[in-house]
RNA sequence: CUGGGUGUAGCUCAGUCCGGCCAGAGCGCCUGCUUCGGGAGCAGGAGAUCGCAGGUUCGAAUCCUGCCACCCAGACCA
């Protein structure tokens, strides 16, 4: 299609918004793509509706292809449902609450597990009828703590849903791995860098999951992949390759040394010339009240000097839920000194410790004591007692696992990433707590296994863009891009004008999307709009080159002011399908 | 939720400490002239309940109290 800049609202600005930050959500602000209306709230302006919309084709081709049906369910849901498998109150503050003029308990919806899961319980009764996998794309809402980045995590949001239904955990493997394909096409063909990373599955249902992670410095998400195979994932579900086995240092005795006033590992390091990679850090953690402890528990975590404990990993390593870092008044009470000197040895709870902190020799850890040390620790001798589990985060350098299980020596390198999507298998998480069951063909009642998998559609414009620029502006993926070519014409003589709509024509005619800059603004202004906006491919036709019935052709990705190409007008049209991969 | 910051023209900001010219600038917008290949020049013009409410004062954008909104860091993020 054609769209004349003078017809369309396309309001760009030149001054940076105050309240953006990062590249995408002042290049979308200033592109004129969208505009805030609240925190986490958007409006859509032309040009960013025109690149949703495109991400949503792309997405429901792939998912149409893989067999996966659309559907569309309500925002606005009755709070039963949710009651129903209990996240009414799991979700908490996340969740817009609504009542109705009856006083009856609604909400916006942030996902839809229930309420597929309540359409396909209605309606399948039989294994004949599985399986079963269906989509939409639908606004979802979440009271997210802090929005941030634009469009990037709004309270509202675009997002494609999905959810598989399969008679056993066989099937939704395939389903599964159904969909994982879908999402590289999906990935691939909207032109975005991006890794499948393995991810915590977080509280609700799940072991098999994948983060398709969009690389982008701005990124949220730390992430790790391993540099000699395709091995990646979250820091926070990484797992780590077991190190090998150092040189053996002798055992020195275990002494006591005064350090006063050094807590931080960073001071005492310093204070007694000891490198932070020998330090045994030790943190305390307390896990939520239950039968056992109802005050919760007091455990300790001890991981190498360098390292980070990750939360999530000790929780599981715990049995637990989540734990939290032990106030200042528990710490004092478990170790009986201040904060920074807690150790293992002489701990009377629980020692949980990283296999890199086990295995140094003479280290150097707290005293429970305060203003005291430890040196010359060994748990390898038998100093004290602990659980040696995988506690940390992985880092860059890192062993990968895989490849050291096979004795290779691939190392992890660090990425931030933008979680583009989410898939995983959910079990019978929901269709048991729900009763959405079948006949099996024995005649046994059973429930269905279930799958689930998200694409943020709003987000990856973001995305797109954070991978997609330079200083000027974007510059859209092709397959992204609200219009093929920005055509530019300098002047607004008739002979120009004509040529311009000619040409316009012709381009139209091979189904590419033309955005005509036909504003009576000088060639400067037009030329930073184009760049700012950001579409694959620049035409400009003025009064000199048309006198030769020339245009030029200028690829936005193209940095060299003048790095264009002269086309004559005739062979334009075709020249630029071929370009786009649009040619006869 | 914790901590910090900001609300003045469509946008970016100055003025607020230390109350008193008429509430300013640049960009954008409108009119005219000139200009026309990387955000032009000149001249003229429109545009503001200074976030909201209350208070102090002869007098409040400026001081006090309360509220609201937005941003940043963190916590949080099926």
């Amino acid at each position: 299609m054609l769209q004349r800049f003078t017809q369309a609202l396309i309001p760009t600005v030149k001054e940076t918004p105050a309240e953006a930050t990062n590249a995408s959500h002042i290049l979308l602000m200033r592109g004129g793509f969208v505009r805030q209306i609240g925190a986490g709230i958007y409006n859509f302006l032309p040009l960013g509706l025109r690149v949703l919309r495109k991400i949503e084709n792309v997405v429901r081709q792939e998912m149409d292809r893989a067999g996966a049906q659309e559907v569309l369910m309500p925002a606005l849901l009755p709070g039963e449902y949710f009651k129903e498998t209990g996240r009414w109150d799991l979700y908490g503050d996340v969740l817009f609450r609504i009542r109705d003029r009856k006083g009856g308990d609604y909400h916006l919806g942030p996902t839809h597990e229930e309420i597929i899961t309540d359409m396909v319980r209605r309606e399948v009764k039989s294994y004949r009828q599985l399986p079963l996998n269906l989509y939409q794309i639908q606004t979802k809402f979440r009271d997210e703590p802090r929005p941030r980045g634009g469009i990037m995590r709004g309270r509202e949001f675009t997002m494609k849903d999905a959810y598989s239904f399969d008679v056993d955990e066989a099937g939704a493997l395939k389903s599964y791995e159904n969909m994982r394909d879908a999402y590289r096409r999906i990935f691939d063909r909207l032109g975005l860098t991006y890794r499948i990373v393995q991810a915590d599955s977080g509280a609700i249902g799940g072991k098999t999951s994948a983060e398709f992670q969009v690389l982008a410095d701005s990124g949220e998400d730390a992430i790790v992949a391993c540099d000699a195979c395709d091995y990646a994932a979250n820091v926070e579900a990484a797992e780590i390759g077991q190190t090998p086995p150092g040189p053996e240092f002798p055992k020195e005795e275990t002494r006591e040394v005064h350090t006063p006033g050094k807590g931080a590992i960073a001071d005492v390091a310093k204070f007694l010339k000891v490198n932070a990679k020998r330090f045994l850090k030790s943190l305390l953690y307390v896990t939520p009240a239950s039968d056992a402890h109802p005050q919760g528990e007091v455990v300790m975590a001890c991981v190498r000097g360098d390292h980070e404990v990750n939360e999530i990993k000790l929780a599981n390593a715990l049995g637990v839920r989540e734990v939290h870092l032990a106030t200042e008044a528990d710490i004092e009470r478990a170790t009986g000194a201040n904060v920074g000197y807690a150790g293992p040895i002489g701990f009377a709870g629980r020692v949980l410790v990283d296999p890199g902190g086990a295995e140094l020799t003479n280290a150097v850890t707290g005293a429970n004591k305060t203003d005291y040390h430890l040196m010359g620790v060994n748990l390898s001798r038998g100093d004290y007692k602990a659980d040696v589990k995988d506690i940390r985060s992985a880092s860059e350098g890192d062993p990968c696992p895989r490849c050291a299980a096979r004795g290779e020596s691939g190392k992890f390198k660090a990425y931030k990433g933008i979680e583009g999507g989410h898939i995983f298998i959910l079990g019978t998480h929901y269709s048991s707590k729900m009763r959405a069951t079948f006949l099996a063909q024995d005649g046994s009642e059973k429930p269905i296994v279930m799958g689930c998998y998200g694409i943020g559609i709003s987000r990856l414009v973001a995305s797109a863009v954070e991978q997609h620029h330079d200083a000027d502006g974007i510059q859209w993926p092709q397959a992204i891009a609200p219009y093929h070519v920005h055509l530019c014409t300098l002047g607004t003589e008739p002979e120009v004008m004509q040529a311009a709509k000619g040409l316009c024509d012709a381009l139209v005619e091979r189904g590419i999307d033309v955005l005509w800059d036909d504003r009576d603004e000088r060639p400067g202004v037009k030329f930073k709009d184009a760049d700012l906006v950001g579409l694959p491919w620049r035409v400009t036709i003025g009064a000199k080159t048309l006198a030769r019935s020339e245009c030029e052709l200028k690829a936005r990705s193209n940095r060299d002011p003048k790095g264009h190409e002269l086309l004559t007008l005739a062979d334009a049209p075709e020249a630029i399908a071929v370009k786009l991969g649009m040619g006869r």
